[in-house]
DNA sequence: CCTCTTTTGAGG
DNA sequence: CTCAAAAGAGGA
């Protein structure tokens, strides 16, 4: 007979702790109430202390998964922080379980790191700088975006929410902030809280400017990676207390506890950075759209170059239409609004430092009016390798399956995945050559050249090298702002972010590699950065004009660029992708494994997929052959990865639940790391 | 037989 | 993940 269960003369407590298993672990706590779920505990764990998150109280009639004189005493934290509420635990759960992360990695990575510390500094007083101004007067409605605001109002805001998914499509200036601001404000009204995601800091300070000056004195905070760990955690708190009616935040916002919620908006919604690409590699505009079901509000996607997997839930191009799409701006207006975009043929003249001379004169040009010119160029650095022409030698990282980029700003070789670096060689040195030289082009050398051809000119390079932090960044635009330069050399930095009134020329050298990469999102990216960095020519009375250098002008993507047509190009990009049985048609899951050794890497996907076919039967989940991937070996690990793929989003998570944990019982030598990336973006 | 390295398993 | 115990490999 088995013997009764033990009466618990003592609660217990069910936690998830930040550690890396999916199982959560009992404490006992004499003073536990049943409304502690949800509260923060200091618990001994293995030889130290944790924090961990309440997720059960255990009632004096169940049992525990261990015998009571195992467990260990927790301390509960009964702080000014309230206990995490239900939809909270919904959220974190419903991520844990998508994309396939430990319960307490997600619940942890949810809090401020204020609140995950064991010993909390002692919080001192900070006195609120309330400064009311008068409000600033809201501009008047564009037709467009009177339409698109009455649209949305219509879900709820501020009334009665209820869930509504938006698109808002329009292109930069076309005025979707004050979209978002007028519906944060019928919000604000009805006594509901705004979330607002963005993309990264940059843009943040701005934006927060403008809701600030437009809703004075209503409690409004920032979250993001550049605060102090303590203003994070105010933030967090006011935004949880409710004190807080404007959340203004990058991706970890997402999971901030909001209880009076009502409206969220996602603006960029195509911006990769909302992907998180470690830890838990989850899609914040994903789970944006989530929590805006699972509360119940409306939330507004806005970009000038949506996500193809948002368009096409807009638009209703071979999947179920779910999304509402609200047009800003018609195609011919934007056409007029939008700087002409002319391709300059490159196969038919020799270029003459990789410029061609319709560019040159271009510039010249805007020299002479005193107007700014943008040479974009995706790669920093002076030139992406060195070589030697006589025996074949070229600057490998010894850690990656890559080329060391040469810096002549700082006379270095470095790698760009591994951060290793080394001085510059005299002479080659397999074979002795003193005559090695840089192959192709970098930010720095163009930089070099356009200051060698234009010996007036104030040249301004603008990249992760010039521009590391955000200060350096800050001090740069201000310098362009203030009219400190003629012309700027730069990266995608240049694309996002600021206004630079005076530029009327944007020249665009080095983008065809991305039309014929292997990643076959590359042509998606490629097109919304065109459209950014093009965007940034004439913006003031100003009138501006887009030059591309190519050597394929032909290309589809580029004939949409012309006409600025977004819609054609995502329509030829989406059947593109049907008939390859790519997302959105179809739904994937990355398992990658990494090792010093290629061979135990695919050695362990080979099992991998061994037990997924098992599971799958001939089932609705494809498993590809585990293959090494495009770039093999990056800071000394070889890498690999096995794809899955299904067209049922049910199918593939109901397999996912049972292969996972098959995949941690796969034997393996113990510096074999591995991952699954649900809905992964790279290849 | 001892020492250093790698693997395995637990963590409440 | 991190730590420690156990098992294995190599050296005198």
């Amino acid at each position: 007979m088995p013997p009764a269960p033990l009466p618990i003369p003592m609660p217990v407590i069910r936690v998830a702790l930040d550690v890396p298993l999916h199982r959560q672990f009992d404490y006992l706590a004499p003073d536990a109430q049943p409304d502690d779920v949800g509260r923060r505990v200091r618990a001994p764990f293995g030889r130290g202390t944790r924090i961990g998150v309440i997720t059960a109280v255990l009632g004096a009639d169940e049992e525990g998964d261990l015998p009571l004189d195992k467990l260990k005493a927790a301390e509960i934290l009964r702080d000014d922080v309230p206990p995490l509420p239900p939809d909270w635990f919904r959220l974190t759960e419903f991520c844990s379980s998508y994309y396939q992360a430990p319960i307490g990695e997600v619940m942890l990575a949810a809090l401020p790191v204020g609140l995950r510390r064991t010993d909390p500094p002692k919080a001192r007083a900070v006195k609120a700088k309330v400064k009311v101004e008068a409000p600033q007067v809201a501009p008047e409605l564009t037709p467009g975006q009177a339409e698109a605001v009455a649209a949305v109002l219509a879900a709820g805001v501020g009334t009665a929410p209820r869930f509504a998914p938006f698109l808002l499509y329009g292109i930069t200036g076309s005025g979707k902030t004050e979209v978002y601001l007028r519906l944060v404000e019928a919000a604000l009204a009805g006594g509901h809280q705004a979330l607002l995601l963005v993309p990264e800091i940059n843009l943040t300070p701005q934006l927060e400017e403008r809701v600030r000056r437009r809703f004075p004195g209503v409690g409004l905070v920032s979250l993001h990676s550049e605060l102090t760990e303590a203003a994070r955690t105010r933030h967090w708190k006011a935004a949880f207390k409710g004190e807080a009616r404007i959340v203004l935040g990058t991706r970890l916002s997402i999971f901030t506890p909001l209880p009076d919620l009502g409206l969220i908006v996602v603006d960029e919604e195509h911006d990769p950075s909302f992907k998180q690409q470690d830890g838990m590699r989850y899609s914040a505009r994903d789970v944006a759209v989530f929590r805006a079901w699972q509360r119940g509000v409306p939330i507004v996607l806005g970009s000038a170059t949506p996500s193809l997997e948002t368009w096409a839930n807009a638009t209703g191009e071979g999947i179920p239409r779910r999304y509402t799409l609200l047009t800003l701006v018609d195609r011919a207006n934007a056409a007029a609004s939008l700087p002409p975009v002319r391709l300059l043929d490159t196969r038919r003249e020799k270029l003459q430092d990789g410029l061609s001379a319709a560019l040159l004169a271009a510039l010249q040009v805007r020299l002479e009016r005193g107007e700014q010119s943008l040479v974009f160029l995706n790669r920093r650095g002076y030139a992406p390798v060195l070589a030697c022409p006589s025996c074949g030698w070229i600057s490998r990282c010894r850690r990656c399956a890559a080329n060391l980029v040469l810096h002549l700003a700082d006379r270095r070789l470095r790698c760009h995945h591994c951060g290793f670096e080394n001085g510059i060689p005299r002479a080659c040195p397999s074979c002795g050559n003193q005559d090695i030289h840089p192959f192709g082009r970098g930010t720095q050398r163009l930089e070099t050249t356009l200051q060698e051809r234009f010996p007036e000119a104030r040249i301004l390079r603008v990249d992760r090298d010039s521009a590391k932090s955000r200060k350096q960044w800050e001090a740069l635009a201000e310098k362009i702002h203030a009219g400190e330069a003629d012309i700027l050399v730069g990266t995608q930095m240049l694309a996002k972010g600021h206004d630079f009134p005076r530029l009327t020329l944007v020249g665009v050298t080095g983008a065809d590699a991305a039309l014929f990469a292997a990643d076959w999102r590359a042509p998606e990216r490629l097109f919304a950065q065109l459209m950014q960095v093009g965007g940034r020519a004439g913006r003031a009375e100003l009138p501006g004009e887009v030059l591309i250098q190519t050597e394929h002008p032909e290309h589809p993507l580029y004939g949409a660029l012309q006409q600025h047509d977004f819609a054609a190009f995502a329509a030829s990009q989406l059947e593109e992708r049907r008939s390859a049985g790519f997302p959105p048609y179809s739904y994937q899951v990355m398992l990658r494994a990494e090792a010093p050794e290629m061979g135990p890497a695919l050695e362990y996907l080979a099992q991998a997929r061994a037990l997924g076919a098992d599971l799958n039967g001939n089932g609705p989940v494809l498993l590809y052959d585990p293959v090494p991937m495009r770039m093999a070996r990056r800071a000394n690990l070889e890498r690999a990865q096995l794809l899955a793929e299904s067209t049922s989003r049910p199918a593939l998570q109901a397999f996912l639940a049972e292969w996972r944990p098959l995949l941690e019982g796969i034997k393996a030598p113990s510096r074999l790391r591995w991952h699954l990336e649900v809905d992964p973006l790279e290849f």
